[in-house]
DNA sequence: TTAAAATCTATAAAAACGATAGGGTAATAG
DNA sequence: CTATTACCCTATCGTTTTTATAGATTTTAA
């Protein structure tokens, strides 16, 4: 039910590329260093950023990662499935990762299925309410 | 960010205590069958809802557990503490197990914690607003 | 009083996951 | 060419989760 640091660390660089707010492509360790991130993590998790649409970079002297789109552009919903995974805390309540129990024969009749739900839907309202923006300002 | 079994299994105990409604102890056995759980890793769970005041027990033949308050009275937020832990997802938002994080000077400046906070807080009032009960109905 | 039924307790094995580090490759600017 | 920086793969360590094992203790029925 913890937040992971791979997440946690993702929305922060986010947060610190936008606050930067030029093109201009920001180092890893600069980003790293003013987050108090273990640079080797970081790598990783950026990467995956990248790969799903959200950063871009360039290699070489005066490389480095940048924002992609606007921060207004940039909802929590599509931010928390690529680095947290799922938002619901059950597969059997999940949108986009749906999956059935094992025990539980009937999802309808379950209480915690019940309980999750809302859950799920509560936090998708928060997510879809917050844009990268939002979070800065 | 995941539900742990624990507290799938413990919520799913508890609603089938309450679905049996008579104050008569209903044993370990039976509701790790009727639930498809681990019948060790049940009775552990059961301990803990136990010491918490949730369940009562007994002894002996014809000994099993048994609600020990009304299923009107059994909130999921006191329920998802015992079993889950906090229901924030980082210690910073926390409102029962606050800490402060190592890294991020601020916390109010801090995006998660702003994100974060909206969220513990949604999360909060699907528990509030849920009783054993509710969930059986 | 005896035996059975059941909870209680502790421990630890096994598996999964999270976080981090190391080292090498590829691209780019000067 | 050379320095810089992103890219990528792998291994490791530590923690948590889940399950299993073994036995002690208490209560009840007969």
């Amino acid at each position: 039910m913890m937040l992971s640091k791979k997440t946690k660390y993702g929305l922060k660089a986010l947060t610190y590329l936008a606050s930067v707010d030029s093109k201009e492509p920001v180092q890893i360790a600069e980003i790293a260093k003013h987050e108090n991130i273990s640079q080797k993590f970081l790598e990783s998790i950026l990467l995956t950023l990248r790969r799903n649409g959200f950063l871009g970079s360039k290699k070489g002297k005066g490389g480095g990662y940048y924002l992609i789109k606007e921060p207004k552009d940039i909802v929590m919903t599509a931010v928390i499935r690529v680095l947290e995974g799922p938002i619901a805390m059950v597969p059997c309540v999940s949108l986009n990762f749906y999956e059935k129990c094992d025990d539980c024969p009937d999802e309808h009749e379950c209480s915690v299925n019940k309980l999750m739900l809302q859950v799920r839907d509560s936090a998708l309202k928060v997510y879809r309410n917050n844009t990268l923006a939002d979070l800065i300002s």
